[in-house]
RNA sequence: GGGUCGUUAGCUCAGUGGUAGAGCAACUGGCUUUUAACCAGUUGGUCGUAGGUUCGAGCCCUACACGACCCA
């Protein structure tokens, strides 16, 4: 990899090039257009003449994606961020110099910057007639295959700039990206959130169901764990005051990785002073179809095989009876443990004791294996069992479910809401629960937060929370089936293998 | 964690136990309007790694590494 043919022969190029030149990486090289403003400026102007007429300079610079070489005239094509250009260069207006210098310096793959008039070719594209040229960075590696691209997934991922050079498309999902969580910023904006940051870093976790991550901070001698969850502290904000706070930012889950998890992800998370999970599931409704239509420009969009209608309103099912419409049981199976554990075996549910013994693990697991998989249109699965819901504030007439809702798509959980509980009493004796899962083997349980519950006793305005993984939201609208299309740099293992490059680490000496 | 598939030139891929190939890229020459430009010629290989079977292994066997998909 290190030092193939062609990888010599473009650092013998650059050699050339570097002893030409007083400076062979410069910086003083300023486009006045992007490729997409220079179409955009010219799109009225239909023919050469008129073009020519005009005698306007534009300055362009980009990567060389093609050269098409003659003996004394030559096209390229010129991509920069914003797509790309067609650049001539004619031995009648470049001199005879200046015309050699370019065809023997310039390689697919370099940098360069153009200055010049335009033009039309006679398929009428828009074309720069090269004046100047300027060599930005004579570049080392070659480009792949023209036509195929990259396509290696795994190269695709280990080299993302390669990829995103040679597919737009690539590009375009990252672009989406963008647009997707610039949208919800203004959506929280203009509903008067304020965007806060809580540790990444924590003695404790919680917030989630989920294995964290181990780490050490060696000044402190302190071990951490990287975040699964950011909801004990944004919840402890809006006990201080912030009665709007929204967080979009990195939780870290020591679990498989799949199609749909990668070990560190996007989630938002968001609390809300003065609502219960109802309004809340309204707030989401209207986030994410405002969200949709803007960045897929509108709400009958296409996931894989399936079509989704994202209009409002979006259906709410109570999860027993999305266990009974979607599941095919009836009231008599749900009646009590025992009637529930017979319909699970029928339909061939496997369960360990933990979630066998208790009503509301079994109903959860119930539904996910019978219902998830049956939801694509958006759809809220509402009124979960306590169990499953350490933090979520109770039904005010019944015990057994929690003021939850969770958000399906094509099969999907995509989002997830509550009535957040603000008792501290019912906290502290939820939290005591979860150790007691733990005891009983459950290795997502979370630990008992002390501090969290005193916040409680100074007082949660009654509020309702909401978490939106963006991953799986982008998969969604921008149509990618794998999490891993949709973050730049996924979670890989090290080229070589991990024995390999732990054997090449260095240890920082004198700690 | 289990199963299936993959790993061959810079890239995309053929190669059915008997001399490692093609297209693109690269190099040399030609060409002033190409759109995967074209024409002629040339070059380029640790066949993922390590073992094994065999007269002979890219191909068969074992282990390992990395990845993809499916399952848990």
């Amino acid at each position: 990899m290190e030092d193939n043919r062609i990888v010599a022969e473009r650092k013998a190029k650059f050699d050339a090039f570097s002893a030409s030149t007083s400076v062979a990486y410069p910086n003083d090289f300023r486009p006045t257009h992007t490729a997409a403003e220079v179409l955009e400026a010219y799109d009225g102007v239909a023919t050469a003449e008129e073009l020519e007429k005009l005698t306007d300079t534009v300055a362009v610079a980009g990567r060389v994606m093609f050269l098409r070489l003659f003996g004394k005239f030559a096209f390229c094509k010129l991509q920069d961020r914003s797509g790309q250009i067609q650049v001539s260069f004619a031995i009648d207006v470049l001199g005879e110099d200046g015309f050699e210098q370019f065809k023997n310096l310039t390689d697919v793959g370099d940098l360069i910057g153009v200055t010049g008039t335009l033009t039309r070719t006679k398929t009428g594209e828009l074309t720069v007639k090269a004046a100047t040229f300027r060599m930005l960075n004579k570049t080392l590696r070659p480009l792949p295959d023209k036509f195929h691209g990259l396509t290696d997934v795994e190269q695709r991922y280990r080299m993302r700039y390669v990829d995103l050079m040679m597919n737009a498309d690539v590009r375009d999902v990252f672009q989406k990206r963008a647009a997707i969580i610039r949208e919800m910023r203004d959506f929280f904006h203009e509903k008067d959130f304020i965007e806060v940051e809580t540790p990444m870093l924590q003695v404790q976790h919680g917030g989630a169901a989920a294995r964290p991550f181990k780490t050490h901070h060696n000044a402190l001698d302190l071990d951490l764990t990287l975040r699964i969850a950011p909801e004990l502290y944004l919840k402890r904000l809006v006990v201080g005051g912030l009665e709007r706070v929204f967080e979009i930012n990195r939780n870290f889950r020591n679990e498989g990785v799949s199609v749909r998890h990668n070990p560190e992800f996007t989630m938002m998370e968001a609390y809300h002073a003065h609502m219960d999970y109802n309004g809340m599931m309204d707030f989401v409704e209207e986030m994410v179809t405002r969200i949709a239509e803007k960045v897929c420009g509108g709400l009958q969009i296409t996931y894989g095989e399936y079509s989704v209608n994202m209009a409002r309103p979006w259906r709410r099912l109570k999860m027993r009876d999305a266990v009974k419409e979607i599941g095919g049981a009836s009231e008599d199976n749900l009646k009590d443990l025992g009637a529930l554990q017979a319909f699970a075996k029928s339909k061939g549910i496997k369960t360990p004791p933990r979630i066998t013994e208790d009503y509301g693990l079994l109903l959860n697991t119930v539904f996910e294996e019978l219902c998830e998989d049956k939801l694509i249109n958006p759809t809220f699965i509402t009124d979960h069992p306590k169990a499953i819901s350490p933090l979520a504030r109770s039904q005010d007439d019944t015990d057994e479910y929690v003021q939850r809702a969770e958000l399906f798509v094509v099969g999907r959980e995509l989002s997830n809401l509550f009535s957040e509980l603000n008792d501290p009493q019912e906290q502290a004796l939820r939290f005591a629960e979860q150790v007691a899962q733990a005891g009983k083997g459950d290795d997502e349980a979370m630990p008992y937060d002390h501090d969290y519950v005193r916040a409680l006793e100074y007082g949660l305005m009654p509020c309702a929370g909401v978490g939106i993984g963006i991953d799986r939201l982008v998969m969604l609208l921008a149509n990618q089936p794998s999490i891993r299309e949709v973050i730049l740099f996924p979670t890989l293992r090290p080229e070589g293998g991990t024995a390999e490059a732990e054997a090449e680490h260095i240890h920082v000496v004198g700690e």
